[in-house]
Parts: structure tokens; C-alpha cells; sequence
DNA sequence: CTTAGCACTCAGATGGTTAGAGTGCTAAAA
DNA sequence: TTTTAGCACTCTAACCATCTGAGTGCTAAG
């Protein structure tokens, strides 16, 4: 695909155009708005060999040009510079951004709604994996009647939580014995190793103790599902405000894309390999059939080290310059915000 | 407002082949799919009585009639018999519905999703709220280098966990010891008694041990917000089968309307006081202004008292009677999970 | 290689006509 | 007095024909 220098610009053209506008774009729009210096019947035969090329398309005959996904994918690969300035961003807030949720789950949910703010499209956040946990620690604490808190710690630092009721009653003392005595058991272990001696222990030990094992056993279950299904979907209503979603047919398809978190996890992670911002485009992704939706994909670090993902899903007609610096910075900023949260005291970050 | 038989015949005629077809609905309709043994003139002129009293209305001229939101009030009130038959439902599942959600959390999910499911509109559910909770235990757990986790628990259950990092290491040890001296502390304490004496104790204390106390503060307001907030959403994109969503500007508030989800909480939680089922009908409710939606909400027990809400929106033609019974039918299944999940061992729940 | 000129195409807007559904009213029938 | 048949009237939605304008592709001249 050689395009020469006026070939680019006009490519370009058309696409900052048509991004602007939504409306194809005809070739003496581009001649008077752009100074090429040359005139629509240049651009038109311009335009044909784009077309050609499969970069562009028609929707009809007498109707300017639309860019393809190609298009598209060509844009963003070789002709807009993405600006790695995040005070382009900051000044267009009016005070700068604040996310302080308590718990790692407001922070994510707060970090998807703002991604959905900036950009004006949805924004979506993977909550951190934690791929590598082991045990760390077990606590029962008994409340009134005979019911039980299971709370199991990873050394990660993820908790999960159970209540259970119990058919006879262990005072808190018997209760602290046994965490005692499962802290000792699998200390270090992995979340498979636990599943494994748990399952083991529960054929020899106490009638008594069965059922908190057994509950363990299944805490320690949840906190890998539980993981896993984290996707906060910040601004869904904010896709509405496009035209291109007029569309009922394709906007039920979306929502219910949605709801199906499973596979937008899957999606999101494959961006997780390369550290960069990657951009989507319409048909490119198998995992979401969607077509008229690209995704801007980012992750997020915490101490250096790759731990999530986060992204914007909007039409294919997308500000990609705006949204992909949206992305970056949210990013950074997310990154700076769990790194400082997680490792006070360890490593001093001071890029503010 | 003395309608006579014949005239609540008509009535319930108009509104169920309204709800059924979603047209409007003529007199030579109603005159030939019911029988009620009189002529089209006839019912035209109950009809013209009906929309006197605002019970029906006209688009236009020509067109047959609608029920206004007054109408379908007096439906609801009078007109359906609601046949409180789980058997019903029950049968029209394949097999038998089961909510299997590990946390309350997962429980509440599944079970704003299978509202959805079974009505085909979207489902809500509001978290129980914690109202008299009281503290139970502290728990500092040290995890690699200087990170500590707070972990939370009132005596409702509820865990608030909270990951710090410390400028200074202290070992598991002192870390126990703290716990065991706030456990003693602050024994049966109201969280609002405990704002109060740890800002006191933070006058006090060593420095240390200032920023646990600091972090701990925070864990016990973060319990609150973090109750008040939940509100689970099944089957957002069911509602965009509907035809009457048809209307972006409806759908965008709609879906404003489910991001915002204070309002949403505010709304459900005027149901709390009664009991039964209620229906709001369109515009009758002051927190929703949306016009075009019903919303019908419940509530849920757990050991005999009612913790929680729990409903169903959709378009004000609704399928009132399944939805009225989905409703009923979900809130009984969730409490009777809740309160065996709760109370097993303290109150024998047989009715299954 | 560029560009002016021109015929051609097609979507979308405009407007008039028609068919059909359903009403309201009146006057006759029960 | 109530019901009903009959009929004129109203309004929507569908259909069709027409028109306009935007924008193309091609050709031939610059």
C-alpha cells in the first residue's frame, strides 16, 4: 500500500471530516475546507483510488465518501499523532480529577464512569487479576446465634467473605483454634493447593469443624469467580447520544454485550499482552460481533507491574485522538493512585 | 367514580387487548373478541363515558382507545385479581430456578437477573441495608512489605475491607494487639459511637498507631456509603425490546435514570414501609419522573423481617398480572434463601 | 497530470391522493 | 329509556409521483 504524501492527506481529510460530521463526505467540501491547492475533480480521482484500495466507501452512488474499517485502521496506525499530553486533558477540566473510592471497587467503578465523562462514550474497567494469591490468613468470627463470618485472605490482599450458619454452636474460642490451626496448615499455599489439602483434611477431621472447612473449601472457590467477574461499564447511557445507534437492532446488540461480561473480560484482556494503548476497529475483534464499535484499550499498573485493563467502547466513528488520550491518562492515573495506595512506605512515586 | 358492571367489563376489556396488541383499540374490537352481548355503538358510548372520567383517552380522531395512567390505576386496583400462585410461575420455568450466588452480592445479582428473566423487562434489587449495625471485631492482617489489610465486620455480617500502606513496619504482633485493644474498646459500640471515640483515641494514642486509627475511621464511614449505595440492575437491554422505547430521548432518560442509582434507591425504598406489592404507575411517582414507566416493587425478608426491595420496570403497558406474580414469586424465593442462608441451625424454614 | 464541463444517479423532501379504521351523532327500534 | 343501525366525518398511514440537490464518473481540453 504505497499512498504518496497527497494521498495521505486527503485520506486524512476525509476521516477528521466525516469523524466531525457523520455525514459522508464529498470531494468539494475537502478541496474548499483544506487548502490542497488543488480542486475537486483532482480530490475525486483521488478519492477513486482510495476507494480501490479499500480504504474508503460509497453508500451510494451519489453520496461522498465514508472511511472503511481499513480506513480507519490506517489512520490511526500511520497518520494521527497521538500527543502523549496529558495537559491537553487536564486544562479541559475544569479542577482536575479526583477518584477516591475507599475500596478497590469504588476506585473502579469511579475510574470507569470518568473514563465515560472524558471521552463521552462508555468506559469499562477490568479489575485487577491476581493471578499468583495464596493463602494468607482465615478468620471466623461468630455472631449472634449460631452463624459464622467466614473472611479469607489472600496474600494478595483480596478478601472474601461468607456468612454461613452453623447446626450446632462453637464458641469464638473453638473458632479462633481452628483458624489457628488452618493458618499453620496452609500457610503459603496456593488458592489450588488449599482446594486440594482442604478437600483432603475434610475425610479425616472432626464432624465439627466439616462444615466451616466445607465452607472454606467453597470461599476459596468464589475469590478466584469472583475475580474474574469484575467489569465496571461506566456511562452505558452516554452511547445513546450518537446517531449511529439509532439503530434498535444494533443497539440491543450492544447492551446485551454489556451484560455479557464474560466475553467483554475476554476482549479487554487480550490488550494486556502489550503495554501500549490499542485501538480496536469495528469488525477486527471476533469476541465482540459487533460492527459500527471500536474500542480504545489501555492497561493500568500497579508498582511497575501490569495488573488490569481499561478501555472506551464507543461507534467506529469515533474521536480517537481525544479518546485515546483520554484512555492514556486515565491510565497513568490510575496506575499513580493504586501504586501510591498499595506501597506507601515502599517506593516513593512523585510524578503528580 | 361508580362504574357499573358492564362498565368495568369494557374497562378491562380496553386495557388487557391494549397491554396484549399495544395498538388502540377499537369498539367493534372489543365487541367481537368479548362477549358482552352488545353492539359496537354501545360500547362506543361507554366508551366516550370512560374517557369522560379519564379512564381512556384518544390519540386522535380516528383512532380507537388508550388507557391513561388513571386507567390503568383503577385496573390494578380493581379489576385484576392477582392470584397469589406460585405454581404458575413455577411451571413455566423448565426446571426449577435456583440463586446459588456465593456472597450477597452474587445473590443480588442473580436475583435483579432472573426478574428480568421472568418478566422480560429489567429487574432492581436493593441491597439490604445495615440500619442498627453495630461494631463486632477488627482484624489488621499484614501482608508483604508494609501493606496492611483492615478488614471490618459488624455484627450485621457486613466486612469492610481496606488495603493501607504504613510509613513504619510493625510486626503481626502489634497488629494483633491493637485489634484486641479496639475489639475491647469498642464493644457493642453504634458505628456512629465509634466515629465518635476513635476521633477521641486519635487525640490520645501513640503515633504509631495513628494512621491504623485514621484508616479504621474511614473503614467504619465507608461501611455506610458502601450499604447505601447497592443497587443491582438485571436486564437493562430486555426493556429495549419494547416498542414504545422506540423514542431515543425516552431511552437516554431511562437509562440516565438507572445510572443515577441514588434516585433509583430513593424510589424503591418508599415500598419498604408496606409489605405487599405496589405498582407505580407512570408519572405517579416523583423521583422517576419518566413518563411511560411503571415500576413494580416488593420487598424481601430474611427471619421474619423485611431488609430489602426489589422490583420491576418497564413500560407503563405492562403485562401487570405475570409481573405482579414474578414479583411476589422472587421476593419469596430471595427471603427464603436469605433466611436460610442466615438462620440455619436457629429457625427451621420448610416452605418449599 | 490537472481541471472544467456535463450527463447521470440516487436519496430524501414535498405534496397530493386514497384506503381504512374508527369515531360521534342522529334517528329509528326495542 | 336504552340500544342499535346508519351515515357523515376525521384523521393516519401508505402509496405514488415529482422534484431538488448533492455528488459522482467520464471526457476532452488545458
Amino acid at each position: 500500500m504505497e499512498l504518496d504524501e497527497r494521498d495521505k492527506k486527503v485520506l486524512q481529510a476525509v476521516i477528521d471530516s466525516y469523524i466531525q460530521t457523520g455525514a459522508p463526505v464529498g470531494s468539494s467540501f475537502i478541496s474548499e475546507k483544506f487548502s490542497l491547492g488543488v480542486s475537486p475533480a483532482t480530490i475525486r480521482n483521488i478519492m477513486a483510488e482510495l476507494e480501490e484500495m479499500g480504504l474508503l466507501t460509497h453508500p451510494h452512488t451519489s453520496a461522498g465518501r465514508v472511511p472503511t474499517d481499513k480506513g480507519y485502521r490506517y489512520y490511526i496506525d500511520s497518520l494521527i499523532s497521538i500527543e502523549r499530553n496529558t495537559d491537553e486533558i487536564s486544562s479541559q477540566l475544569q479542577r482536575p480529577v479526583e477518584l477516591h473510592g475507599g475500596d478497590i471497587e469504588d476506585l473502579m467503578e469511579e475510574a470507569s464512569q470518568l473514563l465515560a465523562r472524558l471521552s463521552r462514550y462508555t468506559g469499562v474497567v477490568v479489575a485487577p487479576a491476581e493471578p499468583e494469591s495464596s493463602y494468607k490468613h482465615i478468620e471466623f468470627v461468630r455472631l449472634r446465634g449460631r452463624q459464622v463470618l467466614i473472611i479469607f485472605v489472600t496474600s494478595g490482599g483480596v478478601v472474601q467473605n461468607k456468612l454461613i450458619g452453623l447446626d450446632e454452636t462453637l464458641s469464638q474460642h473453638e473458632l479462633n483454634a481452628f483458624a489457628a490451626y488452618l493458618d499453620q496448615e496452609l500457610e503459603h499455599s496456593t488458592l489450588a493447593d488449599i482446594r486440594q489439602r482442604l478437600l483432603e483434611r475434610m475425610h479425616e477431621d472432626r464432624a465439627a469443624f466439616l462444615r466451616l472447612m466445607e465452607e472454606t473449601y467453597r470461599a476459596s472457590v468464589e475469590v478466584r469467580e469472583k475475580d474474574k467477574e469484575k467489569v465496571y461499564i461506566g456511562g452505558a447511557s452516554q452511547i445513546l447520544e450518537n446517531p449511529e445507534f439509532a439503530d434498535m437492532e444494533k443497539l440491543r446488540a450492544l447492551f446485551r454485550a454489556f451484560e455479557d461480561k464474560y466475553k467483554l473480560l475476554r476482549l479487554l484482556d487480550r490488550a494486556v499482552a502489550a503495554e501500549g494503548i490499542k485501538v480496536f476497529i469495528g469488525s477486527e475483534n471476533p469476541f465482540f460481533e459487533m460492527q459500527g464499535c471500536s474500542l480504545v484499550v489501555g492497561t493500568y499498573k500497579a508498582g511497575g507491574e501490569v495488573i488490569g485493563t481499561l478501555g472506551v467502547i464507543g461507534p467506529t466513528r469515533m474521536q480517537y485522538r481525544q479518546v485515546i488520550q483520554v484512555v492514556d491518562y486515565t491510565s497513568r492515573l490510575l496506575s499513580r493512585l493504586l501504586s501510591e495506595r498499595y506501597q506507601r512506605g515502599m517506593i516513593d512515586y512523585d510524578e503528580r
